[in-house]
DNA sequence: GACAGGATAACGAACGTTCGGTATTGTTTG
DNA sequence: CAAACAATACCGAACGTTCGTTATCCTGTC
């Protein structure tokens, strides 16, 4: 193999990440290749199918992360439930930067969306929410609560990542991250 | 006055739709045009500062909306606070389409955000939280419980938006609103 | 005839994309 | 063990298109 100057992992990471800060339309390929240090036509010669595919691509790369740092953990039934959703706002914490990166699922919903894309971020949403809501049911709600509160976690998600980002309030994020975790062990503590 | 194709409130609606649905990037002169039904160069004659003038007077039309559909009735001491948050929720519905049109604070603070466009998207949420801060020091909450319910509720605000966006899930924004509504009277009937 | 509202036409710049070419690495074959 | 071939990784230069923007001109109205 020819020498790599950005390995594929590393690469896709750092597309990622000027997608979620700059949106799709936001991103441009001359961003990227100043980003990843890749003219614009070897980014060609990574992604085939253009700038379609490296939002695909890092729709899928942010589903992988998600399944194996949140949706496992959740599911895992050796761990307490306690634990589990303690590690699961740690890895969400890391994902988002402490609330300071956005969202995917927020930043590539905007305007006209390629079908493809968008069945891939319904998917990551919808794996999440499952998880959660098995979690959930695990701690004694029944399944219209846990259906609930996994959706009250998501939207409260979204909307700090979003107020963090309008306020410039660093601390957002992490605060609301904390005070689920800690309703979580109170209705833990009740049952 | 010549002939106006379009009223400045239409044209400054039609403007603001496009906005809020495609971000500031995925925003293009020529969409407006189509939307509009002006041609590029009368857009120009509008809005002498081009495209980040018609962002600033867009985000200074929802400041606008907000301060008299939301500030106003939530400060209004001549209407019982049940009456009041009522009031906003309905007006939020209409607002936010039932939550198939998103937020201005959430698709134009994307990217490099022009700083005095910013300073009114910051404005917009200072006022909202301050109001919503106030009417829950109405009803019996102390300064600190009052500014974490007020920030929750605009969390919850947005985060159900982005929700709804990803999911097409048109009941997700109505029925969180509602729960919201409900919460607000059991404290109400607590106290 | 001054002027405001709108249209035509064009501008340079940036957009996403493609093509031809050059090293460098792997793989086959005599 | 080389020579030959193929594949990989990358780049320079250009493609046609669209971007935001502007200069010029026409058309009504006061």
């Amino acid at each position: 193999m020819a020498q790599l100057i950005i390995e594929d992992n590393a690469l896709t990471i750092a597309v990622f990440e000027t997608f979620r800060k700059h949106g799709y339309e936001g991103t441009t390929i001359a961003l990227l290749s100043k980003v990843t240090g890749l003219k614009k036509s070897s980014l060609y010669h990574r992604f085939p199918e253009g700038k379609a595919g490296m939002a695909k691509t890092v729709a899928t790369y942010m589903q992988t992360q998600i399944q194996q740092g949140v949706i496992m953990p959740l599911l895992n039934k050796a761990i307490a439930p306690e634990e589990r959703f303690k590690q699961i706002i740690t890895t969400l914490q890391v994902f988002y930067a402490d609330g300071t990166k956005s969202c995917l699922l927020n930043v590539l919903s905007l305007g006209d969306v390629a079908p493809d894309l968008k069945q891939v971020l319904n998917t990551i949403y919808d794996t999440f929410l499952y998880a959660l809501e098995k979690l959930a049911q695990e701690i004694g709600m029944d399944s219209h609560e846990a259906k609930l509160w996994a959706e009250r976690f998501l939207i409260f998600l979204q909307g700090a990542l979003v107020i963090q980002r309008v306020t410039k309030n660093d601390e957002m994020f992490t605060l609301q991250m904390q005070d689920q975790q800690k309703q979580f062990n109170q209705f833990l503590n009740k049952s």
